[in-house]
DNA sequence: CCTGGAATGGAATGTCTGCCTCATTTTTTA
DNA sequence: TAAAAAATGAGGCAGACATTCCATTCCAGG
């Protein structure tokens, strides 16, 4: 009993990622129903992982025996060990991102010593970044790209909990060699920095519950120069939603009565980021 | 065809966590050889969704015939009944963490649009928060906190891409009432403010390759004064690891050329509320 | 110590499984 | 266009499967 040398040669892919690229790589040889199983296969394998060959040939529309063909061809001996594939990837999977967060708050619930305090501020700056990431909407972050792209001089407004944010923001936009301005309360110039402001510039104003005062007053006084804002803030009955063009809702998980920064950051970061490519697209055009 | 009442009143555990629970509450009052397949259940669950009645039974010590009477008590109606329960608690959870992040980061390379940027820096921030999940070492968190904790004034040392990480500590520690000083470029003092430090006092300095000078030259001369160091940075060759009594590895994943901050930030939060509850402890015991 | 009922073990059963084979269709090659 | 090769469909088969049934064991109550 021998095969062939080329089924032979073949590594049979025991991961399931090897698998997947090794489909994705044949993909275009492959005839016309085991292609068929290979895309219902990649885009449900859960449904290989439990299903029997009958109902999976069902549910992708051949025969079973072109399913078997298929592990076949793939150099498994058979549907079965195709499956231990599926299985295994379901099997070895890393604990939910749920499951991980859940232990990391109950550690820091639990658990004694700073340890479970480090936890605490893992956690609660995953779930910020988990729910930023569901929940931001992509036409307000091209909105504030766009107008603050435009702006001649990008001001920069945080103060208190807010202010490490502004300072990156600030730090980031210089080395972009965006021109920016961070407006803080040192020296008690603000008003007069603010007066400076026109409608051609833009600011980015970033304020949380218990909102700072001068902020908020700084924000008010701004916009009535007719200067645009982009605001991130923390619910829509902020008084800085009210003062901006574009506002972003930003929902940061708090431990020890501090709350996490990182979604902020994150957001910060694209909005700077974003600026940056966009004024070197924009600059392009206007040179071609 | 009747089923009797109590089989009809109870009502069958759908999901994983309520036959979870239910298997738990009755487990005082199940036959020996139930209560050894329930506590095979709830340990191996992965085995029951994958295995096989007779495979099960058999690494579990029992009878096939049992396992379905434990299925039937339960108010299923066999084996596979149950089985479907366990399989759908592996098709329901989550994709796992590196899944997520994985298509994250696909999303930021292939994507296009500032969506992209945005996915992109969320996805560093994760790495980040994963890493230093991982690696950070609780001795060395134990040791920083009770160093800064005995320090009479805390100094916060950072430039550039750090600093507001150092604000966001200022900030912090002024909040727990914890006397600290920012030490900033602005105007020039800082020489004169580092020479104010002693030995009772202590410092957090934070840098990362490439290292602002000015950071590097403070704390040495404020080494030199003999007061601790405390440093958070990306390496061990980091000059700035030389001069600490306790140093932190952080290793920040980066985005567009823009490192995150996030783990320094939690680390940073970690540190700052450990020492609040350290000195919290301490009065109280004085006191005592 | 007996006895009735529940719990358990193990073999019997009928269904369904994966896989093979072979006839038929489609595609490729000459 | 004819012949050869590859791909596909469909039925059949051996084995594994979940489940049932019945004999045996265990255990509480008298």
């Amino acid at each position: 009993m021998s095969l062939d040398r080329a089924t032979m040669d073949e590594r049979v892919p025991r991961d399931f990622e090897t698998l997947r690229t090794t489909i994705l790589e044949r993909r275009e040889s492959l005839p016309k129903r085991i292609a068929q199983i290979a895309a219902h296969a990649l885009d449900n394998p859960d449904d290989i992982a439990f299903g029997t060959a009958a109902s999976i040939a069902a549910s992708a529309g051949v025969q079973p025996s072109t399913l078997i063909r298929f592990a076949q061809q793939l150099g498994f001996d058979g549907f079965t060990s195709l499956q231990q594939v599926f299985r295994e990837r379901l099997r070895e999977r890393n604990s939910s991102y749920d499951e991980r967060l859940q232990a990391l708050r109950a550690k820091a619930e639990g658990g004694a010593g700073h340890r479970a305090i480090f936890d605490g501020f893992v956690a609660a700056a995953s779930t910020s970044l988990n729910d930023i990431s569901r929940t931001l909407d992509d036409a307000h972050l091209e909105d504030a790209i766009s107008l603050l792209a435009k702006a001649e001089t990008i001001y920069v407004l945080a103060k208190r909990r807010s202010y490490p944010v502004a300072s990156y923001i600030a730090y980031a936009l210089g080395k972009l060699k965006i021109r920016n301005q961070l407006i803080e309360s040192a020296a008690g110039l603000n008003a007069e920095m603010i007066g400076f402001a026109t409608p051609a510039d833009a600011v980015i104003a970033i304020s949380f519950s218990p909102y700072a005062p001068a902020t908020i007053e700084e924000a008010r006084s701004i916009s009535e120069q007719g200067v645009p804002i982009v605001a991130i803030t923390d619910s829509s009955f902020s008084p800085l939603a009210q003062f901006a063009k574009v506002w972003f809702e930003v929902a940061e998980a708090d431990f020890a009565g501090f709350r996490s920064l990182s979604a902020t950051m994150a957001l910060a970061m694209a909005l700077t980021v974003g600026v940056g490519e966009k004024r070197r697209d924009t600059g392009r055009k206007r040179k071609a």
